[in-house]
DNA sequence: GTCCACATGTAACTGGTTACATGATTGG
DNA sequence: CCAATCATGTAACCAGTTACATGTGGAC
């Protein structure tokens, strides 16, 4: 139940079309809650129906055609009330720390250079999560809902380089390989 | 595209029955790849007939009657595939990091208790992941499969670890609430 | 006028969740 | 024999994914 409340805050944050929220999902709050287009157009139809959004009135309504949308006072109360209301954490799903797992029962051949890929590909995510920050989050002028998103972004930051020091650690475990470089 | 490979670890680990495999889900496997009984029993009858896994040949099959699974020599090879598969990490959905950047637009009001009882229970888990690696992981005698094991571990003690640091400083963004007690 | 990018949408499928049903075994 | 518990299973539903369909407008 979390996809609409994502949308309904990026509309808030400015109101766009189902393209754009796409776009912006890529980024942004797609960091940690991703969606796809389809996903994205099927939501607005029912937060439409649900009368928590409308479309902009200078817009027409056609196929083809580009539909932006705003959020209405319910739904930025939906909004306030779901971010106030307790939930209970899921549970987490994590492939990479599964098949950790099942090296340690057949075996690890194989695992090592897809364990160096996540390990770029962290990498990079780091990277990006720093430059957002350097541009958005210039030291010392933070408004009150700046420092929120700051804190959101600083988890990312940590969390990616968590997985970029253990992932360095989990390939000591691995026997130097002749030929294929050990970096 | 894991559940069945994580069941597949669990019964290699040690055959089990169905019950046996939910409530060893609800430690160590499931720490990172949760299931619920019904998800266990529709895989385990998939992977049966799949030819991966089988009853153990003493047990007559009926129902309310246990029943327990070995692994095939496919269903090891299968597991030995998989783990050496390259795989795309899976987009990350956190709804306590939506809801900060949703009250950075409709306000924090109500939020607070509920990231004091996320703490709590992160607290809780991390002791408890303590625990097991004192249990299980005595320093200085780990074979090559407990160090692969310990490092999953790790992980999540040190995942544990960020999050109590992290909702300790989010809750520093807060105003002190009169009444509220501030810890 | 044709092709391509933009934009919105439908349909089928998969994996996970929730609610419920049924049989077997055991303690009183 | 009855209730509680153990154990296996069915069914309906929901969210997310993948593949595909349709319409519009501008570049050439």
């Amino acid at each position: 139940m979390s996809l609409p409340h994502a949308i309904l805050t990026a509309l808030l944050e400015k109101p766009s079309s189902g393209l754009e929220l796409t776009r912006r999902f890529d980024k942004s709050i797609g960091y940690f809650w991703s969606a796809t287009h389809q996903q994205i157009y099927r939501e607005l139809g029912k937060l439409e129906a649900d009368g928590l959004i409308r479309t902009l009135p200078s817009e027409q309504p056609a196929r083809g055609q580009r539909k932006s949308y705003e959020v209405l006072p319910a739904g930025r109360a939906e909004l306030a009330r779901w971010t106030a209301a307790a939930q209970e954490p899921k549970p987490h799903r994590d492939a990479l720390l599964l098949r950790l797992r099942a090296a340690a029962v057949v075996g690890t051949a194989g695992l090592e250079a897809d364990l160096r890929r996540h390990l770029e590909l962290h990498e990079r995510q780091l990277a990006e999560y720093r430059q957002i920050e350097r541009r958005d989050f210039p030291p010392g002028r933070d408004s009150p809902e700046d420092r929120l998103r700051h804190l959101v972004l600083r988890a990312g930051i940590d969390l990616e380089t968590f997985w970029t020091q253990w992932l360095r650690h989990a390939l000591e475990e691995f026997p130097e390989q002749p030929g294929h470089g050990t970096r």
